[in-house]
DNA sequence: GTGATTCTGTGACATTGATCACAGCTGGTT
DNA sequence: AACCAGCTGTGATCAATGTCACAGAATCAC
């Protein structure tokens, strides 16, 4: 696939002529990334947009005595980066490749120059923002008021959303991430994952196949726990 | 003051002429609600923008239970209302009066039709929304990793970054936010909120009087808990 | 295939902080 | 001034869940 075919399924793009698209792809360059490798480190200023061909990234933030937070899980046509260029602060989170990752990265003048050549990029752009916006606020509600159980349902749903495939009204989530980044995505404790998983299951809401997960009736599920 | 005056103040707006100003100004509508009023409820589809001219709003979500979390706490010339335009979804959160408030309004169309004719508001929106997701981020990592004591400081910082005033590396934040605020923004209790408040005037960290807080150090402190 | 590494399940225990209950304040109203 | 409503302080209790410890399972590397 081309760098211009790539650029076509990323939503703030999608209202771009083909012409205008292959402008642009011109300006991006490919880069690669395996499994494990840190992509954007917390402290560097934020110099880069990178949007992800393949593969999937983590977003992530650590404290002081590195314990993790996972705020996202990126995929194919997901794009980061775009904070930093906007606000001009430095950058807030971590990115790590969560799997073997190709990205096309544009620079801090192209991008820029992207956004006042193209008012609909912008648009886009600020639809994108206000979505995450909405996702944010969802997650900390839950944070605060909900319980593991809760929480963990809640990512759940988040997992299926971003990584699953829909088949008559069942989710598969295929290769479920380790336990560890569940927890670290929902607010808990690796061993209450465990207990919470195993939970759902008895109660006929999942199943567990080797690394797969599937949620049984995900409007059911969704109702129950968002 | 006069509505361009006011809007001169508004970030986004900051980059336009007068005469601009002006413009956007006669198409925008004063409206005034009192001390715990609802502003915005959260089923209601989202159709208007708002700017704060006088008072401030807090802005929360409910649980079915009743329970609130407070998201953010916005005073004047912060404006709110923007993410359901933007990606037009319902409204995700609601909006009271915190204290008598006045608000300038403008229709959805006569804001989306300023984001063409303007890009620079456009560049300047995206700017406030990457910094309030970040200040989410900040939030969602907090929520997950910190103690109540550590959520609390950094809800003081907040609030002392929003309402307070410096003074020799001092801050006060005059007629501080019930211990229920508070809470609902830390996501604890009250009783917590109460306890620790305490527990910080004794380790000598801040000041209260009347209704007021002074955080001795400010810089020292957002060292200790942010 | 074998061993090493990493992930997962599960019991026991410790601890934080929510909840309940109620008394003491404070500030606004008549 | 007296009252009332709503805010705040504080003790007692207890459940949820983090932490520790370790065994078993799965996966990876050679």
């Amino acid at each position: 696939m081309s760098k211009t075919d790539h650029l076509r399924n990323v939503p703030i793009f999608t209202d771009l002529t083909d012409s205008d698209l292959t402008k642009i792809a011109s300006k991006m360059v490919p880069r690669v990334y395996d499994k494990g490798q840190m992509i954007l480190l917390e402290e560097s200023m934020g110099e880069t947009f990178f949007i992800i061909t393949q593969g999937a990234v983590k977003v992530t933030r650590l404290s002081a005595d590195g314990r993790e937070v996972i705020l996202a899980i990126l995929g194919e046509s997901d794009f980061f980066g775009e904070m930093s260029l906007l606000d001009g602060e430095g950058r807030s989170a971590n990115i790590v490749a969560n799997e073997d990752a190709k990205v096309l990265t544009l620079s801090r003048n192209d991008f820029l120059d992207c956004l006042e050549s193209y008012p609909k990029i912008a648009i886009a752009l600020l639809e994108e923002l206000a979505t995450r916006l909405r996702k944010s606020d969802q997650q900390i509600e839950s944070l605060s008021l909900s319980d593991s159980e809760h929480r963990i349902g809640i990512t759940l749903i988040r997992l299926a959303g971003e990584l699953g495939t829909i088949k008559q009204g069942h989710v598969t989530v295929k290769n479920l991430p380790y336990q560890q980044d569940i927890a670290n995505m929902a607010g808990t404790s690796r061993e209450t994952v465990s207990r919470t998983l195993k939970l759902l299951e008895d109660k006929k809401l999942v199943r567990r196949e080797n690394r797969n997960l599937t949620i049984y009736n995900y409007d059911a599920f969704r109702q129950a726990f968002a």
